[in-house]
DNA sequence: AAAATCAACTTGTATATACAAGTAGAATGT
DNA sequence: ACATTCTACTTGTATATACAAGTTGATTTT
């Protein structure tokens, strides 16, 4: 895999460490300069790093203290720019493939406007169920353009996660996007996937992810059983 | 006012120039070399003010091209760290307060832990009810620790940011917080409250806001009718 | 013993500078 | 007319430096 940039580097092993248990809700973190001192790299960089903690919730910064390290949400952390399977521990969540990717036309009625190099390259499309501790918690329903991914539907995708995947073979990151939420009564095939029993309303999380290939956006849509875990987030 | 930082300072006139129609969806900002030199500030500054814009969702940097402005989510953009007020224009949003605020007890099984503290203080508590284009579309229950906020029970706020107030009063900005999103059907109050028909779920939405002031979070609850406005935002 | 002050840390804000990597349009070559 | 190359922009990453503002614990003063 390619080089990270330093300060991606450093906020990955932080948030490792945080998530691992080495730090703790209530802990403070290594100081700015203790942490420039450790890794070789500057007070800037080091910044940096803590600044994408601070905004995913990982931990909240104190002028004169230092930067305190937060409860990790037991909820699904889905709000943060990294997908779902690093936003909690893997081991709490799995991931199964229910429709293999495969290519089409997208689908009437499309929850955001599409361009026109979009609408005539098709679609990748498949369906995963994501259960937390065995669990069936949401189900995941993604399309992302048939734009420049060759072999894409060879991946095999069952408990790993795509944007590892999208970043490792196809060179493309997250760089944000936006979300809508709306809670509904789910249909009988959710209802079935999801375990879901009669008149338990869900959220329907519909999201549109930009990357770094300019123009290039991919899809999904989601639906959540919040009954026993929340859908959660820092910012 | 107390002065703001100069990136914050350009942080907002840029936001405003989105939400006003100077820029629009598509358009490029100005570059950084050009606000820099436009506003007499060097570029990590402008750097720092175009990265809350862009975590925000209202740009998406591009390298090599420059800052593309995003569509302004119709949606109420509740997930940054700015209040409602200012996620849309003030125009389309209106606040009408139910339950004035009051001291009280923290009521029981409260969503989130309270420090020892917060608990013997009691709470500021009050309920708003914000209307969208005239109609009802969320119910907001506020609780606030009732340490040092002098006089906060005879504030006014009917149509008045509570981020601003608190700002201006009392010196106290929003860092950051935790949310939990819920799919729920609505109690009777909240059902007649928010106008909504029969088996129409909500959205039960929970947050815990940190603040500049240490140790001192509050806290509030939303109820949100999804059906015409899904809730939205940008990361 | 309590209050005030001080020192040494912390994060926050900001400037300055340099080079890497990506994009778009102009210029040149075929 | 089309393809290739080049130029001048853009944002991305990173170092270096300085001072402001907040916090904590030690020290000094009362």
């Amino acid at each position: 895999m390619e080089q990270l940039p330093q300060y991606r580097k450093l906020y990955e092993q932080l948030r490792k460490h945080i998530t691992n248990g080495v730090y703790r809700k209530g802990d403070i973190l290594p100081s700015e300069n203790e942490l420039c001192n450790v890794n070789g790299v500057t007070r800037p960089t080091v910044r940096k790093a803590l600044d994408l903690l601070a905004n995913e919730g990982f931990i909240t910064k104190h002028q004169g203290l230092g930067s305190v390290v937060n409860k990790i949400p037991k909820g699904i952390g889905i709000l943060s720019i990294k997908g779902t399977t690093s936003a909690v521990g893997s081991e709490n969540l799995s991931t199964k493939v229910i429709v293999k990717p495969k290519v089409m036309q997208w689908p009437e009625n499309f929850p955001f406007p599409l361009t026109e190099t979009e609408l005539e390259s098709g679609c990748i499309y498949f369906e995963r169920l994501r259960l937390v501790d065995g669990e069936p918690f949401f189900y995941d329903i993604t399309y992302i353009p048939n734009i420049n991914l060759p072999r894409f539907t060879s991946y095999k995708l069952d408990n790993v996660s795509l944007f590892d995947t999208l970043r490792e073979h196809f060179k493309l990151e997250i760089k944000g996007g936006k979300q809508h939420f709306k809670a509904v009564m789910p249909s009988k095939n959710i209802q079935d996937q999801l375990a879901i029993k009669d008149n338990q309303p869900i959220i329907q999380l519909q999201r549109k992810l930009s990357t770094n290939r300019l123009n290039f956006n991919f899809y999904s849509e989601l639906f959540c059983n919040t009954e026993v875990y929340a859908l959660s987030g820092g910012f």
